[in-house]
DNA sequence: GCAAAAGTGTTCCTTATACACCCATGT
DNA sequence: ACATGGGTGTATAAGGAACACTTTTGC
């Protein structure tokens, strides 16, 4: 028998080593540039929605070299003092105005050459969103600002640096998620269909699934809850679910 | 019915952007270094192996501060040009003579004050050995070493900075790797015995298992071969078993 | 012959899959 | 009335979980 079920107590008794920092005698912070020159850090974002049947992911337009005139994540530069999820969410308000988006970190990319001016190491994040966030950001909910736009996820336009692959990865990562419904409850608005969670999951997974086994499964979790509301269209009504709180 | 699986084609005839940045004006280098304050970049590894009925981690004790006298990853510093994986598999090599073990990134730790010097992101590697790749290096193999010992998993000493953290995310990472039986196998020695395979299985899962359920599961993959080679010791000798080419 | 670990099948239950028709609304 | 998408049940197959005894070796 292993021995790891006993021994697992002791983890959680260590004292966390944070706690000890202050006592000991540090270096300087400029012994380190001396001796090694340091990479840029940034952070890209890929966020996802879904509308118009399509899973779609947002890009910016650069403007300035390199890759002028190419789209990209949207993305920058990591503060000095700042955490790596911070620095996303500031990127991702500044370029879009959205705020407290939950934010996946996802991978990082640090091929030497990815960026052709200096050596930049990106982290990587992956971000869902419902369009009823995006009501607030005219320009975004519209789909026509001059330099932000949602791309269908299957048919990107040529992207800047290594962001292809970035959004390969994003890709197979969100796939990866959909065990849980919560994650395809994101890319919709608060309320939704149980035809457009399938939908997503369809798009997502890009294989045709049987609509009386998903609706069964997704509503044998007792994750989501029935609002009472339903929609009003052109045919039968809706019954509209949120997520159960 | 989504229109993903239509537009699908039309990622891979994308052509590579790599390929056109040559054609582009490009910035200095050095007009980065004034707009931002850069962080250091580190890679740290999470080497583990199974061995005497237990799943170990590879700790390396620090000599100098900060953190002098605690335990830590194997890791280190990126060098301007190189790889993430490459400075991975390079700080491995430098610390424990181990070459060419796969590497799997697995997440970047940024807090800014994870270390005491000055602003250090470190992208963690996780590494899975079987104790005879360990046979060439015998202060490894021993487990004696002054300053490199591996340790039970579940028991670890106070790690320095935030690798306490690392580990845990590393554990539940290599938890949630277990679904490969592959994976398992990487902790062993080429050849094995199932009982070896499930002890694997038990300490990284922390639960007990069938032993039948267990042997039927794994050998219905086929992914296991019998080497025709039986253990030698004590008691009822057991098929030795390898992973099939 | 006994101690210790290796090896081996069957039953039951849960979960996944395949499949087709009626319902409510707008025009 | 008809076009459109919403909504529903059952039967079969597959996979996972529970369970105990015999075999082979060293001492």
């Amino acid at each position: 028998m292993a021995t790891s079920i006993q021994d697992r107590q002791e983890v959680s008794s260590v004292r966390d080593p944070r706690q000890i920092r202050a006592t000991e005698q540090v270096s300087k912070p400029q012994q380190y540039a001396h001796e090694h020159p340091r990479p840029s850090v940034t952070v890209d974002i890929a966020l996802f929605t879904f509308a118009q049947n399509e899973l779609k992911i947002l890009l910016i337009a650069r403007k300035a070299p390199p890759f002028a005139g190419y789209w990209a994540l949207p993305g920058g530069f990591v503060a000095i003092g700042e955490e790596l999820e911070a620095a996303a969410q500031r990127e991702l308000a500044e370029e879009t105005g959205l705020r407290n988006v939950k934010l996946d970190q996802m991978h990082t990319f640090g091929a030497p050459d990815r960026d052709p001016r200096t050596r930049v190491i990106s982290v990587a994040h992956l971000a869902l969103i419902g369009q009823d966030a995006l009501a607030h950001n005219p320009a975004l909910a519209a789909d026509d600002a001059a330099d932000a736009r949602w791309w269908n996820a299957y048919a990107l336009p040529q992207l800047a640096f290594d962001h292809a692959d970035i959004c390969a990865i994003a890709l197979t990562r969100l796939r990866s998620m959909l065990g849980n419904i919560e994650t395809a409850c994101r890319l919709l608005p608060a309320a939704f269909t149980l035809t457009q969670l399938q939908l997503v999951y369809e798009c997502v997974l890009d294989e045709p699934l049987d609509k009386r086994n998903f609706r069964r499964k997704v509503l044998d979790t007792d994750l989501l809850e029935d609002t009472g509301v339903k929609t009003k269209g052109d045919h039968r009504p809706a019954r509209l679910y949120r997520l159960r709180a």
